[in-house]
RNA sequence: GCCGCGGUGGCGGAACUGGAAUACGCGUACGGUUCAGAACCGUAUGUCGAAAGACUUGUGGGUUCAAAUCCCACCCGCGGCACCA
């Protein structure tokens, strides 16, 4: 599209022994980090007219320390998006904080020997510092900590805003125990039944906790989610957390006691096939002997082992179901009124639906498992449905329901099998036929064999197990059919055959097909089915499909069965959820007080409101105890208290706040942090709140997300906010893996440290090449060589600006509007569109490219770079190289007042005296002219067949009939076409046209 | 096992609603500059082939004038959930 200059002018010259120059990062960066604070130029108003306000949130970091690479990516590009924002018009808040209570700091506190408190305010300032280095535009007036009372006074008065409500209780439960943290852990908590920390094997426990009833709002939490402009793999996250799933309860009565059980099934369709049940070790029927079971000790003894089992054990066992039957005790199956066994077991858990179920061998591949193990019987109640999606069922067609037999004939001697090779269409069946009434099935099949393919020296083997449903469109009777189909083996004896009929041989052929290629050569949905019976592989099927032996709901399908046969036996339908209440208390020092004292007179009492905070006490000795008590415990004077309501002596709650408590709600402090009043002012609120942009990891998906969403949910019906959801967007940021393509860790020495990268390329390069590497929600690997690549591009930004205004004094050109329309203004106004519009869909890579692009074609054509060019180029730049941007901006275009010193002279004190920065981050965004984008001209794609052959230029307008009468002229065509007819015309116009022959 | 995401040169990755696959960057090679190296600049760079040309987006099939893109089956990688009744 340019044409390259081949002079070598004074100018390239020049260019040259500039490019020898590299910028130098670090001076510049500290330059402009020490004016931009020094001008305030980042503190956020709460409201300019006639700018709209923004908030664009990151998860606040744990103060761990050290910045890692990891938090540029979560910090340092998203600030990308938050200048561009800036830039055009918006009034944008970018906030920072730290998630500062949590378990690391008691144990580098413990193997520190100091104080959680001064190690962590030490990580803080360390961190702000490193945090600062980014050059990102973070209002540090507003930042947060959750360790400051002021912050976890509203923790804390949230916690008994929600036990007011009855949504905070307290509640024993089986927990989650580390043994080495010495701690509960949340069900998120725990990964692979290892403590997400430490990885010790996690322990259940029995024990008295404070818990939030999330599970009040699981519906409300999931049918929310519908309006929110979230990813949907995180969506789907969330509600395949929350686990809903609607069934029905069912009561079965056990024979001769009073006694009943109650099921929870999704599956009752499959009543009629419960052939057994089973109660989980937990389940309160099996406490005292109210049953009479005959072997009661052994079933003691079972439950014991159970609930000593941890993860480990359960994996070392191959998680092979074990169980006892309870010896004397015979349930009755409301369906069929069939008396069943029941059975102790732990792949039944207590904790899920009512504890015990209804076994249904033949459709769960659990209870199929169990039934195999211990030889209990198994009864098919679904039948299969196979869609034949090479022939699918048609609308309008009518359906017809029919009884047919899939015979399998082995041959004598060999392993293959007799098929029909059919003349109309390129394909082989089985032989197929309909039953006809009153003719039993095996005869159905002989007499098709001998039809169809002469042979009758036939001997039936058996009946492949229940039927199977094949739906599909019958071509030839222009019909849709639902076949009743049984799978028949036939065993041929010898090769005798009678004639057959020319109407069956003008048809199809009998042909053998060997055992292998039956799968890949034999047509029929239900044939894969049907093999594996034939293998003698049995296993459950537990899809839906249509009722058999179900007594009068034999024929119903599934769906429909569900809520019939639920009316039947008088079941009561239920929504379950996997989602359970929110365990809050941790038995640990560093975090926030639960604000709750015990009397021994009146019980669990709230502390008053204007008591709060209650702060947490320096403690000396914060080791974990070993008998599940808080380490405050030891606090004895600060954990004595009185009752709030009788005055009586009392002791505090000693557990502390699991930390997402904490940043449940942190960003609202954001909005009013110094508020003292209140938690958040309502009309500051108003003004930032909800989140429009909430940038963060993908492993928040499921805990923070959800938690902060309940937490807001309950603020909202309290009326202490008037948004129900907190964050309306949500987009999640990939992962960065070492240079080896693993995650980062120390142990692989695969760590890349930001801060030598900083030294070495500076800030820009680093946010810039995070930000180069791929999309951003995608992540990726760190490239040692690729971050070059972006440094040298800078470095070219440099000369290049620098070269130009050596060679022009653009200052006494007051704003020169270019009045000839080229090719590298269509581009240049192309870039703009383009680098807004990927930075609004944080596709920063392509972004990225797209300058490169431009600065390519501005160095080829440098004589036609004018001044206003340049300066939109480094507006575009501005908010991915923050510093090299303003650098050169107010070098070369500041106006005076705001003219910075010449870097070499910049001193402190003289930051402190320039008197206002037209930064050209609040500069105005440019504009692109949408006439000037427009080509009329165009690259037009010649195919012939379909093949690329040739391209040629024309004008947008050009018509179908005029591209094809100089396209046919062209000499390469006319080579490609040999004179062959053209049997078909393609034109899309501005695209191609393509000649098929 | 279930759910979700992905698989494109030597590498990171581009490619709109199906319409020129491999943009941009890295790397490599050669050339320039240099006493020399680094840095920088230029040219080339999917594979096979001397060339014409043919082939090429995990594999196999399908739909279409046209498929990285849509459909089906399978393989591999990553992430989440996991005895959830």
């Amino acid at each position: 599209m340019f044409h390259k200059s081949c002079i070598l002018s004074m100018s390239d010259l020049l260019i040259m022994v500039n490019s020898m120059v590299k910028y130098n990062s670090s001076k510049i960066e500290k330059k402009w980090q020490k004016i931009w604070q020094g001008q305030k130029l980042y503190e956020t108003k709460d409201k300019i007219a006639g700018k709209n306000n923004y908030m664009v949130l990151v998860e606040f970091p744990y103060p761990s320390g050290n910045l890692h690479i990891g938090h540029w990516y979560a910090f340092a590009v998203p600030d990308i998006s938050v200048r561009f924002l800036r830039m055009n018009g918006r009034n944008v808040l970018y906030p920072i904080g730290f998630d500062a209570f949590g378990l690391p700091a008691e144990n580098a506190a413990i193997k520190n020997k100091i104080n959680p408190r001064d190690w962590t305010k030490k990580n803080i300032m360390y961190m702000t510092k490193q945090l600062k280095s980014m050059g990102a535009s973070f209002d540090w007036s507003r930042t947060v900590s959750t360790i400051e009372p002021e912050y976890y006074k509203w923790t804390q008065w949230m916690f008994l805003k929600m036990f007011e409500k009855g949504l905070a209780y307290r509640a024993k439960t089986m927990v989650n125990w580390c043994p080495k943290d010495k701690t509960v852990l949340a069900n998120e908590q725990v990964v692979d039944g290892c403590c997400e920390r430490c990885d010790s094997s996690v322990i259940k426990k029995e024990l008295e906790q404070w818990m939030f009833r999330i599970t009040d709002y699981a519906e409300r939490l999931i049918n929310d989610m519908q309006g929110l402009n979230w990813p949907e793999t995180t969506k789907l996250a969330q509600k395949n957390w929350i686990g809903r799933s609607e069934g029905v309860l069912i009561d079965f009565k056990i024979q001769d006691t009073g006694y009943k059980i109650q099921v929870f099934t999704t599956r009752s369709d499959t009543l009629f096939g419960a052939t057994y049940m089973v109660l989980g070790p937990e389940h309160p029927l099996l406490k005292n002997n109210e049953l009479g079971i005959m072997n009661y000790g052994k079933v003691v003894e079972y439950i014991k082992k159970a609930k000593v089992k941890n993860y480990e054990e359960r994996i070392a066992e191959g998680k092979e179901k074990t169980g006892v039957e309870l010896k004397g005790v015979k349930a009755i199956n409301p369906a069929n009124k069939e008396e069943i066994s029941v059975w102790v077991a732990d792949y039944v858990l207590g904790h899920v639906g009512t504890g015990a179920i209804m076994a249904v061998p033949a459709h769960d591949s659990r209870d199929f498992e169990f039934a195999k193990k211990y030889n209990l019987p198994i009864c098919h109640v679904v039948a299969p449905i196979f869609v034949d999606y090479t022939n699918p069922p048609r609308d309008g067609a009518s359906t017809i329901k029919r009884k047919t037999v899939q015979c399998i004939v082995k041959h004598w001697n060999e392993n293959k099998y007799l098929c029909l090779k059919w003349k109309k269409y390129d394909w082989q069946t089985f032989i197929i036929g309909g039953v006809e009434e009153g003719e039993d099935m095996a005869g159905a099949g002989m007499r098709e064999i001998r039809e169809e393919t002469g042979y009758m020296d036939i001997r039936f083997v058996k009946q492949l197990g229940p039927p199977v449903y094949a739906k599909y469109f019958a071509a030839h009777k222009s019909e849709n059919r639902l076949s009743e189909v049984y799978g028949l083996c036939f065993e041929l004896k010898s090769d005798k055959k009678l004639p057959v009929s020319t109407k069956e041989t003008e048809t199809h052929d009998a042909v053998w097909i060997e055992r292998e290629k039956v799968k890949d050569f034999v047509r029929g949905a239900e044939i894969p089915e049907l093999l594996v019976r034939l293998e003698g592989k049995e296993r459950a099927y537990i899809d839906g499909g249509i009722l058999i032996e179900s007594g009068e709901f034999s024929g119903m399908d599934s769906e429909n069965a569900k809520w019939e046969i639920a009316k039947f036996v008088r079941g009561e339908r239920k929504v379950n959820y996997r989602l359970h209440d929110w365990v809050i208390s941790r038995q640990r020092y560093w975090g926030t007080p639960i604000p709750m004292v015990n009397c021994r007179k009146c019980g669990w009492q709230p502390v008053s409101e204007e008591n709060l905070p209650v702060k947490l006490p320096l403690l000396k000795n914060f080791m974990p105890t070993d008998d599940g008590r808080s380490p405050l415990a030891r606090a004895e004077k600060w954990a004595g208290a009185k009752c709030p309501k009788c005055n009586g002596p009392a002791e505090r709650e000693t557990d502390t706040m699991d930390t997402f408590v904490d940043s449940s709600w942190y960003f609202i402090r954001y909005v009013d942090p110094k508020n003292f009043q209140k938690f958040a002012s309502e009309e500051k609120m108003k003004l930032w709140l909800p989140v429009p942009l909430y940038i963060g990891g993908a492993e928040h998906n499921t805990m923070h997300l959800l938690y902060s969403r309940f937490f807001i949910k309950v603020l909202y019906d309290l009326n202490f906010v008037d948004f129900s959801e907190p964050f309306t967007g949500r987009k999640n940021h990939g992962i960065i893996l070492g240079p080896d393509f693993q995650k980062m860790s120390k142990s692989r020495g695969n760590v890349i440290d930001p801060d030598k990268e900083v030294v070495k390329y500076g800030a820009d390069t680093v946010r810039m090449y995070l930000a180069f590497m791929g999309p951003y929600d995608q992540g990726g690997p760190w490239n040692s060589g690729g971050i070059n690549g972006i440094y040298r591009f800078l470095n070219r930004v440099y000369s290049f600006v620098n070269y130009k205004s050596q060679i022009t004094n653009y200052k006494q050109i007051p704003n020169p509007k270019p009045k000839i329309r080229n090719d590298l203004e269509r581009l240049l106004h192309k870039t703009i569109k383009k680098v807004g519009e990927d930075i609004e869909s944080l596709r920063y890579n392509t972004a990225i490219s797209s300058l490169m692009i431009l600065l390519n074609e501005f160095e080829k054509n440098s004589e036609k770079v004018s001044i206003e060019y340049l300066k939109i180029f480094l507006k575009l730049l501005a908010p991915f190289a923050p510093h090299l941007s303003e650098e050169l901006y107010q070098q070369f275009f500041g106006s005076p007042e705001s003219q910075i010193p010449n870097p070499k002279q910049i001193q402190n004190s003289k930051i402190q005296n320039i008197k206002q920065l037209n930064s050209i981050h609040f500069e105005k965004w440019p504009e692109y002219d949408q006439k000037l984008i427009q080509e009329n001209i165009f690259e037009l794609v010649v195919q012939i067949n379909g093949k690329v052959r040739d391209s040629i230029e024309v004008t947008v307008e050009i018509s179908e009939k005029d591209a094809a009468e100089i396209v046919l002229s062209r000499e390469k065509v006319k080579k490609y076409l040999e004179n062959k007819p053209v049997k078909k015309v393609i034109y899309i116009p501005g695209r191609l046209i393509n000649f098929v022959l």
